[in-house]
This record gives structure tokens, sequence and C-alpha cells, in this order.
DNA sequence: ACCTGAACACCGTTCAAGT
DNA sequence: ACCTGAACACCGTTCAAGT
């Protein structure tokens, strides 16, 4: 059998990304197989490396796709006339909110190990900059006399804080319940690092 | 074939965990698996099953042990003397050189994914807890008029930013290089959400 | 009683062979 | 040119059968 050409390379490509976003989305980062993504798109297993260079190269895919709705989705929830120190909490909010609502295709970010002997891409590291870029953008009017510098460690610093928050409550680590209560944790992180951040209380 | 009795049950037990641990170091949590874990120890994969449910067991029972050595380490590395604030500082240092001479031992508490079916076990909650509590002890003399759910919240918010922090860094997330900047950011992180926490300035 | 070895249902990846 | 299907080397888990 063979020669189908019922659809395109590109079509395959974009098919295939769904269906591993779906599956991931429903079973998690373990539940992810090759296999289970030819099948649902209807090809087999050896369509998918005419496409991707193998399972990673896909879920480096849908994990750059996961990037990039976290981070618009960070920049629309954004009020604009809003003070800095708000929006810097809206942030955090945003992140939560998303990692909430579909924690494996959050998680697998995270979860998912490059192969040791190739680095991170270039671009993959540009995608997650860009996130505490956004931080650093919030921070820098309320800053001061800090350094740029600073305003750069900070932003890592409080960004790690919120991260931590939300990995150790998703997966069941931290002794609190519900969304609410993660929320009412980052806030009071975000509100005592920046008070001693922000004022000279140093 | 059969009946060698070369090894107690017992024996058996610490020989799969040795070697599972053996195993994790070197190749992490996806290169360990129950046929290399029999192999390391000279007996078939069928001999793990009667020491252990199975693979979800096994992996619980060694991140098991190495909450222990990680709750060991940081109670010893601990001065007795030094003032409270010191001691706080010391705890997030010896997390993090905790996690960074063994990252896939550490990283494996982390990774691995109870079975959705079933929820956290008790012990395994009362292991996490224990290391909260160290936080809360150091925080407690620091914390002049907070109440002791603050002191719970603080220590919950700032251990996971120093989890974050490690986690971001070991994934090579960050964008530092060297675990001293990750002591460095650490220090950062637990010096601003201190003074903002201690002093009165919100 | 203790352990094996083969079986089952799964993996990721490759590639000769079909249309 | 495009896709398949079978193959290879791996998985976790079970269990009849051997000593």
């Amino acid at each position: 059998m063979a020669r189908r050409s019922d659809h395109s390379r590109e079509e395959i490509h974009e098919m295939a990304l769904s269906a591993a976003e779906k599956i991931v989305r429903e079973q998690g980062y373990g539940g992810l197989s090759a296999r289970k993504v030819a099948g649902a798109i209807g090809y087999t297993v050896g369509t998918l490396y005419l496409v991707f260079d193998n399972l990673d190269d896909l879920i480096l895919q849908v994990n750059s796709r996961t990037l990039d709705r976290l981070h618009a989705q960070m920049l629309q929830e954004q009020s604009a006339h809003a003070p800095a120190r708000e929006r810097l909490l809206q942030l955090g909010h945003s992140y939560i909110r998303f990692a909430n609502e579909d924690p494996h295709r959050w998680g697998m970010i995270f979860e998912h190990r490059f192969p040791p002997e190739q680095e991170t891409p270039a671009w993959f590291r540009v995608k997650v900059e860009r996130m505490f870029a956004l931080v650093e953008a919030r921070l820098e009017p309320l800053a001061g006399e800090h350094s740029a510098n600073e305003i750069a460690q900070a932003a890592r610093a409080l960004w790690s804080g919120v991260h931590g928050i939300c990995i150790l409550a998703i997966t069941d680590r931290l002794d609190i319940a519900g969304v609410s209560s993660v929320q009412q944790l980052t806030q009071f992180l975000m509100d005592n690092f920046l008070d001693g951040f922000i004022s000279g209380c140093n």
C-alpha cells in the first residue's frame, strides 16, 4: 500500500501537533506516544518520521506552541492602565491560571528533558527569556535606584518563586487546596519580596 | 530453573534499591527500568515483583530514601549558634547543594507522578512537610508579630521559591551559569523576601 | 518456597517494499 | 514521491512451570 496524498506535509504536521496536544491534555506527558499520535490522525507511525525528526522534536514543537499561548495570555490579561505593581501581580495570576487550566500541557514544558548530548535550542531559550522580559518590564518602574542587573536578578528570583509555587501545588506537594489558595500564596510571596526589594529596608 | 536462595528477601530489596539509585544517578529517571535493575543485581525481572508491588513502588521507596538523606543533610549543615537568619540561608544553600550533587536523584522526587487513581501516600506528605517544618522553625524567631498561620505561609512561599530557582537552574531554564550564581540568586530572593516579611514595611 | 523464562501488550525508530 | 508494514531492540507486568 501507499501513496495517499490526502494531506500535504504541512497538514500532517499540523494534525499531528493538534493530536499530540489533545493526548497530552487528557493523558499527560507519560501518555503520549508516537503510535497514539499516528493513530489519532489516521496514519502509520512511519509517516510521523517524514514530518518530525523524532518524538523529541514533536514534543519540542508542542512545547513551543504552549509557550506562545502562555505568553499571549499573559500579555492579553494585562490591564493597560493599572499601576505597575498590580500588573506584576496580574502576571503571576495569569501564569497560575494558565498552568491550572491545562496542567499537563504546561507541565510538559518542564518535564521534558533535552537529550544530554545536544543543548537547549536557542529559540527555546528565547521564548523563556521573553517571559522574564515581561516581568522585568513591570518591575522596572518600581525598582527605583536598582541597577538593570539587579532588576534582571529580581525578575528571575521572583518568577522562579511563582513557578515553584505553581509546580509544587500542581504536583500536590504543597499542603494547600484549590486554585485560590495558590493565588493567595503567590500574592503573599510577591508582596513580601516587592516590599523588600522596593523600599530601602535593606 | 529456580530456587537459589542466595539472598534473603530483605537483601534483594536492599540490593534493588541501591542498584536503582545508581542507575538514576548515572542515567536519570528516564534511564531507569525494571529489567536494568534486575540485571544489575543478577536476578530476573520477575523476582523484582516478589519484593515490590511494581516499578512505581520501587521509585517511591528510592524517593523516600532521597528525602531522608536530604533532610539529614539540611539538619547536619546547620551551625547551631548562628543567628536565625543565617541558618535560614544555610537551609537554602544545603538544599541547592544537595540538588546539585545528585540532580537526577533529587529530580526524581518531583518528576515522578503518582498514578492518578491513588493519591499521594500519607508518609510521603509527612516527609515533605518535615522539610517545611525546618524552615518554619528558623522563621519563627524572626517573625515578630506574625501569626503561626502567616509563618506557615511564609515557609511555603519562601521554600517554593528556593525550589523554583533550583529546578529552573538544573533544567537549564534560567539563563545563569554555575552553582554559585544559583546560590547568589537564592540569597537574593531570601534577603528581599525576609526584609519584606520581617520589618513592618508593608 | 523461590525463581525463571516465556508470554502479552506495549514502546521509539528504521527502512525495504509497494503503489 | 508518498506511505506502509514489518522488523529490531526495547519497555512493565504476569504467571505457569521448573527445582
